[in-house]
RNA sequence: GGAGAGGUGGCUGAGUGGUCGAAAGCGGCGGUCUUGAAAACCGUUGAGGGGAAACCCUCCCAGGGUUCGAAUCCCUGCCUCUCCGCCA
């Protein structure tokens, strides 16, 4: 969420900010609603204030022993004015809200122009594509061939964008979620933690999937449902909703491992062939949490600790800086890491890094006290997938098949695997 | 699942329906003292919003209700704790 305040004082500059990103926002309309907003706002207040002087006046009255008729009769009719008022401006504020919330983060003045993925910005590529001297297969044909990666059987028990795996590939995956927090535990200092899978509502809420995201989010059927995390960022950053963070205890450096389960609604047809894209998947999040003024080196720093997994284990990868329309909601800018895949001749993300500004902390009340003026200020969130797991085993699967069809097995990941080659 | 207790400021914790946004303590900040620090003492210190300002409004888990007036009374929900049962 957009600070309102701000908005109001610069509602010229903040749509054309938004349009940088392809956001229209409705400059009369939301000029129209604060002009009421601030006409309902005030006579309410008048109207408060008039019960409060009343009431005081009448308690005072009656511990001095008078008579406290004549004072309840002024203030008859008064209750109502203040119901029907309070009611108006609730409804209005409300509505005001709905806008506001539905209003996108603020692009970074370092995001490139742009419409969609086309336009992003290359910032930088670490490795050549992987030669072959035969001609590579995609990781569906290989699993398939070994025998260790079952799409029919998922399809059975679940339905479709759901696997099996077996054997050497499911403890491969397995050894990557191992390596992944191994990495950023001991050596990017960041505090491994388990998190709930199943959340509430204020938790998609403060990092911004809900209200907007819904449609995507698979929900329990209770009343009061919990959600399905769609990433391990919700449960992750809203570690520090509604708190009032201490100061020394900044950074706060989380890394989780959770499964993840998005609907992938309106991506029909798109990816249908293996494990690129699925109603379930695993992965390693690393979220930040800090002070403004280390927000930006913090996220570049976050950056390179998902690009040290891809380092390690070897595999080509590209750095690209998202454009103004591809750009996530709640971010004001985003690094994608995208790593080859031979199988497809492309790169391919693996690993999207977030920096936030203060659009989360708003919405989840995330404060640290200052420590000059010892005011509540908004912190900063910033995360990244370090990295997505299903896609990196897909990553080693295509860049280190063999022509025999073993898989050769990277040397940073021999140490808990135990084996040079699965096959 | 059964029985009970409770949710108040950064924390602990008082609070007879009427100057209660809330005692007290801790913590924080400023000061006195000190070469410096500690201790002691004095002062100060909740959050959000409106307003140029004076000042005003809202907030004591959440949502409703009663009342001229609710932290305080009533209803619903959520959460926490204790005991019993069950259980990975």
């Amino acid at each position: 969420m957009l600070d309102s305040k701000a908005i109001r004082q610069d509602l010229k500059q903040t749509a054309e900010r938004l349009a940088l990103r392809g956001y229209a926002l409705d400059v009369a309309e939301l000029e129209a609603l604060e002009e009421k907003r601030k006409a309902l706002q005030t006579e309410t207040q008048a109207l408060q204030n008039e019960r409060n002087v009343r009431s005081k006046e009448i308690g005072q009255a009656k511990a001095a022993g008078q008579s406290v008729e004549p004072l309840l009769e002024e203030v008859n009719t008064l209750g109502e004015r203040l119901k029907a008022a309070e009611a108006e401006l609730n409804t209005l504020l409300a509505e005001l809200n709905d806008r506001l919330l539905a209003i996108p983060n603020l692009p970074d003045s370092a995001v490139p122009a742009g419409q969609d993925e086309d336009d992003n910005e290359e910032i930088r590529r670490v490795g050549e594509p992987t030669k072959f001297s035969f001609t590579p297969l995609d990781h569906v044909d290989l699993g398939g061939k070994l025998g260790w990666m079952d799409f029919e059987v998922a399809a059975k028990l679940a339905g479709s964008r759901f696997v099996v795996l077996k054997g050497p590939l499911a403890r491969l995956h397995r050894a990557l979620i191992q390596f992944m927090l191994n990495v950023h535990t001991q050596e990017h200092g960041y505090e491994e933690v388990y998190v709930p899978y199943l959340v509430n509502r204020d938790s998609l809420f403060g990092t911004g999937q809900l209200p907007k995201f819904e449609e995507d989010q698979f929900a329990t059927r209770d009343a009061d449902p919990f959600y399905l995390i769609p990433t391990a960022e919700v449960p992750v950053t809203n570690l520090v909703r509604d708190e009032i963070v201490s100061h020394e205890r900044l950074p706060l450096k989380y890394t989780a491992h959770t499964p993840c389960f998005r609907r992938e609604a309106g991506s029909y047809g798109k990816d249908t062939r293996g494990l690129i894209r699925q109603h379930q998947f695993e992965k390693v999040e690393l979220v930040q949490i800090v002070p403004p003024e280390d927000s930006d080196a913090a996220h570049e720093a976050l950056t390179q600790h998902a690009e040290a997994i891809l380092q390690r284990l070897k595999l080509p990868y590209r750095v690209v800086s998202l454009c103004g329309g591809d750009l996530g909601f709640s971010a004001t800018k985003t690094y994608d890491l995208e790593v080859w895949l031979p199988g497809q001749n492309a790169y391919r993300e693996i690993s999207s890094c977030s920096h936030f500004g203060d659009f989360q902390a708003r919405r989840m009340k995330a404060r640290y006290r200052h420590p000059d003026t010892q005011k509540p200020e908004l912190l900063h969130t910033i995360n990244g997938s370090g990295l997505a797991v299903g896609r990196t085993l897909v990553a080693i699967m295509e860049n280190y098949q063999c022509e025999d069809g073993r898989i050769k097995v990277p040397e940073a990941l021999l140490p808990i695997l135990n084996q040079e080659y699965l096959g």
